[in-house]
RNA sequence: GGGGAUGUAGCUCAAUUGGUUAGAGCACCGGCCUGUCACGCCGGAGGUUGCGGGUUCGAGCCCCGUCAUCCUCGCCA
């Protein structure tokens, strides 16, 4: 075998008249009968390989006869490209590879799409080999790789450990529908795949161990999205001796480390907070992207002074009349273009949007009748409106209004460019209700997971008014992504059995459930609290991506499938019966 | 579970209002070419228009069903 004394990616004019070997994949062949170039790729980059007559009619034939991608191995010498033609856009472009001697290890078949091309998605999926040869696709997975590697040896330097749980748990109730996995030594008895870490890393500090982490792969059997899969990747942390502040604290020097990997920016700390409460009112939503203002204004008093019926009404039924001003927007968005935003307002279940275009006068728009010019003047003073400005507004409840809102604002912060797309916005959001009302199953579930402790000076509301009870919770946001989510854990165990009893667990079936944590709290936990990054998003983010696919080198489709692989796929009626398993 | 988009050559796309033999670029095969780097030139092969049914004298185009992929609401502590 030609074994390589070089990448492809780092020849230059310092290697001149030196004999090398290269290995590759044949990127380009330009053959002009006489003399044959070839580009050469591997991971490192481009090297131009020249074949000439001189060299001889065998290795001259072997030459004409490549194609692209085939794997080669070239023997040659470093010499100077002709004065004019080096190539500026190659990093080894001064240079090229006289070759002498041409192995080929591998002819290939004609590839279902061209590399340096652009195929459909599912095409990529299904060769996803071939797709992951793509240069953009090594960048992302080394963006991946490096980010790893920066959390790891952060977590490191800030005194953590890291530790391996089990993949194969047990399923717990409470949260994301499970994945399981079927005993055959246990006829009926199923292990659950973790939707993470979660009770391990509490018995971890249970244990003694002070600090954890963990890169962990976590499952969750949900519909997937855009930017979820079913498997994804969580920087899993935990720590004991701490309070709320001390884990924000010791987060914010992970984060300054990945902004300063990622961005070369030093990030001033302490970052800023939003109460969970103040974001809701203020974006709408839990994970506000704070690259833009454009916030909700509360209408309400002013809606009910309105002849509009839908304004009255929707206030004398205790709902909420809100809005936002899009700077500039009246003229960039058409009749048919606010239809639209109305239609995508009712996919958050507004079943309508108040559209009202700011002039110098008045207002115009349908709805613009219906204000007197003292409402028309209150709203303008209300927003900071304008002429030129767009007011969008939305009567409902306080939930539909949030969702809606925060919907149109992130459309047209994007479409009106009221940010730049490349800039990041590191923020806390804290402080998260501990439980939220489930009206389909008649019972409070846990906000964020059942083991999180309230804010000390909610305590005496926990039996009397649990929906008030505010967690020690907290959510980093970057660019209105969650990019993680923590709490500080009950370590209590009257605080706990309550906890429980809201849930509708009654003391036995928690015990039946989670007796194992339950038992460790009891002997001796420490204070603890911990937070899990998404790994993907954080790649997608770094790496200016919209899609968790293009993160992940081998995801699945939306419908959950491996286009490759063929997963998930049919097994032998045998390893059924081993598994106590017969279909309905 | 609901809503929406897409599906034509190996790939990316085109095909007027339903009308002749479904086209182009790239890739592939053959030929020519000694300085290209998206090489160029000449020629060739390549199609169940996702699949099934229907309407029609005639369907890539219209209708019904179905499958796949994508986006989205619900869901995702």
């Amino acid at each position: 075998m030609l074994k390589r004394t070089h990448s492809c990616g780092e020849l230059t004019a310092e290697h001149l008249g030196r004999e090398v070997v290269l290995n590759g994949w044949v990127n380009a062949y330009r053959d002009f009968g006489g003399v044959v170039f070839i580009d050469l790729r591997d991971r490192a980059g481009l090297t131009q390989v020249v074949f000439e007559p001189e060299a001889g009619t065998q290795l001259q034939e072997a030459a004409q006869s490549l194609r692209n991608e085939w794997v080669i191995g070239v023997r040659g010498t470093v010499r100077r490209r002709l004065p004019g033609k080096e190539n500026p856009k190659l990093q080894t472009g001064e240079i090229e590879l006289q070759a002498t001697e041409l192995e080929v290890f591998n002819a290939t078949q004609t590839p279902p799409f061209e590399i340096d091309g652009e195929a459909n998605e599912e095409l990529r999926l299904k060769y996803r080999f071939l797709d992951l040869r793509r240069p953009e696709m090594h960048r992302i997975v080394e963006i991946r790789h490096r980010l790893a590697q920066t959390m790891r040896r952060t977590m490191t330097e800030l005194g953590f450990w890291e530790v391996e749980t089990p993949i194969l748990g047990r399923s717990t109730p409470e949260g994301a529908r499970d994945f399981l996995v079927p005993s055959r030594i246990h006829p009926g008895h199923f292990y659950a795949l973790p939707q993470s870490p979660q009770l391990y890393k509490q018995l971890l500090m249970v244990a003694g161990m002070d600090r954890y982490f963990q890169i962990a792969r976590c499952f969750r059997d949900e519909d997937l999205r855009a930017n979820r899969q079913p498997e994804f990747t969580q920087l899993d942390i935990e720590m004991s001796f701490v309070q709320f502040e001390d884990v924000l604290a010791t987060m914010e020097g992970l984060v300054k480390a990945l902004s300063r990997e990622f961005t070369g920016e030093e990030l001033s700390t302490p970052l800023p907070r939003l109460d969970y409460h103040e974001a809701m009112e203020r974006f709408g939503t839990d994970r506000p992207d704070l690259r833009f203002g454009m916030e909700l204004i509360d209408l309400g008093d002013l809606a009910a002074q309105t002849e509009f019926k839908v304004f009255k009404d929707t206030i004398e039924h205790g709902r909420r009349v809100r809005g936002i001003c899009a700077p500039g927007a009246a003229e960039k968005y058409s009749r048919k273009d606010l239809d639209a935003l109305t239609s995508f307002a009712g996919d958050y279940g507004a079943k309508g949007l108040v559209w009202l275009k700011v002039e110098a006068e008045q207002f115009t728009g349908p709805t613009a009748k219906f204000l007197s010019p003292e409402v028309q003047a209150a709203f303008r003073e209300r927003f900071g409106a304008k002429p030129g400005d767009l007011l969008l507004i939305v009567a409902d409840t306080k939930d539909v209004t949030s969702a809606a809102l925060s919907a149109l604002r992130h459309r047209l912060g994007r479409e009106l460019k009221l940010y730049d797309p490349k800039s990041f916005h590191y923020s806390w959001v804290v402080r998260f209700p501990l439980f939220s009302w489930d009206a389909e199953e008649g019972r409070y579930v846990a906000e964020h997971h059942p083991f999180t402790m309230p804010l000390p000076e909610d305590l005496h509301l926990l039996e009397s008014e649990p929906l008030k009870v505010r967690a020690q919770a907290y959510d980093l946001v970057i660019n209105g992504e969650e990019a993680a989510g923590g709490t500080i854990r009950c370590h209590d165990p009257a605080i706990q059995s309550t906890i429980f009893r809201h849930l509708g667990l009654s003391p036995e079936e928690a015990e039946e459930k989670f007796g194992f944590l339950l038992s460790a709290l009891r002997f001796g936990a420490p204070p603890h609290g911990g937070i899990a990054f998404g790994l993907d998003r954080m790649v997608m983010l770094y790496a200016g991506l919209d899609n968790i696919r293009d993160v992940i080198p081998f995801p699945k489709t939306a419908k959950g499938t491996d286009l490759m692989t063929g997963a998930p796929g049919t097994v032998e009626e045998k390893q059924l019966r081993e598994l106590h398993i017969r279909q309905r």
